[in-house]
DNA sequence: TAGATTGTTAATCGATTAACAATC
DNA sequence: TAGATTGTTAATCGATTAACAATC
């Protein structure tokens, strides 16, 4: 029904929410598109141009209101409702997950985190104890989590994604270094930790480059 | 002196290594533009603009060579030449990121391990003793790392990153939510999983509403 | 040679920036 | 009211796709 937001827009509205976040605890209180432009360092008109997808917050000659609109792109990235998460493989990186992320500040509830590994099922992480992927159907079927991270090992990422995909979950944050197959009804954001690295290794190799 | 090349093309380079690294491994020794853009849901005429940046690595009527142009990426990217990076903060994820990721394949050599912990500072990781912070500067001039990843409290992210910048590291991994202030003669790559966990809850809220 | 597929130019599409009337 | 700044339309810029001549 909607004209959907391009993705253009979409990558951006997290780093608009991190600004305002950080403005509202410096307690600013209004702040104009031209000033933000220059904090963030991208022009006023894209700042305008991309609220505008989402409707008018700013006031003519005033600007904009920092929590107000720190409040309204929250519930545009849909944050005010808190999305059921589990986290499949305890590995490093999953493990980390669960410690440095503060789920609750961006949308989602860890409910539940499975292994394969008999050393790891038991381990209490947070508040939670690893459980074995044996159970993991019927405790989505409990629970009815909506998200899974996907912190396996690249060989069974696919697999793993598949059995869940059929236990209906249609979201994943995928850490995987495996690329999931794309489906129309599924929604995946991907970390891919190596790409990273290599995009940096190229910068760098392009700077030496340059200064030779 | 060469005309730079589009940030979007760049972004795309490590996904196409990662598939031609995956055909090669799967025995398939040439590769048309069309076959590939199948298998990677983008168009071929964008993989061939995307890599006549670089030169002209096909062949007319015959496609791509996979191992030639998986080494060519690779050369693209500067994978070839190992820089030498050092982990600042032993946090959780900078924990993780040693044992999940394979540096040597991604055009880095890991030389150092850096914390302010005194629980944390002798610490063996990998082939490697977690040293003090203190100590940074003298093994940054004896040692001449090339990248640093930052994963650091938020708070001090900028500082630190200022600190190592003195001390001649120009090049940056950054895991710590903060911000780096940009200077001309740095190049950063940010992972910040708090954006990806709020896109993902996006797109979740916005599948949501077209299902209502 | 005929067929296939590249490299490259031209056409299209989308995203960003500029401009300005509306309005607080 | 005058000044500031938005919301929005128009202009520009860049990226993607299509087309095709070159050539293996």
């Amino acid at each position: 029904m909607e004209k959907s937001v391009s993705s253009s827009v979409i990558k951006r509205l997290p780093r608009y929410y991190r600004y305002l976040g950080e403005l509202l605890s410096l307690g600013i209180e209004r702040i104009s598109s031209k000033e933000l432009s220059q904090r963030m360092g991208i022009t006023a008109s894209q700042i305008r141009q991309d609220l505008n997808c989402f409707g008018g917050f700013g006031q003519q000659g005033y600007g904009y209101n920092v929590e107000y609109l720190y409040g309204e792109i929250a519930k545009i990235l849909g944050l005010d409702f808190k999305y059921k998460a589990i986290l499949v493989g305890v590995g490093n990186i999953g493990h980390a997950l669960t410690q440095n992320t503060n789920f609750e500040k961006r949308g989602f509830n860890l409910v539940g985190i499975f292994d394969t590994d008999p050393q790891k099922i038991g381990m209490k992480i947070q508040n939670l104890t690893v459980l074995d992927y044996k159970e993991i159907k019927s405790f989505i079927e409990a629970e009815c989590p909506t998200m899974a991270i996907l912190s396996v090992p690249r060989a069974v990422a696919n697999q793993v994604a598949n059995e869940l995909y059929d236990m209906g979950i249609k979201a994943f944050l995928n850490f995987s270094y495996a690329e999931l197959a794309k489906r129309d009804d599924v929604v995946v954001e991907n970390i891919h930790l190596g790409d990273s690295l290599m995009r940096l290794c190229y910068k760098i190799s392009e700077k030496n480059k340059d200064e030779v």
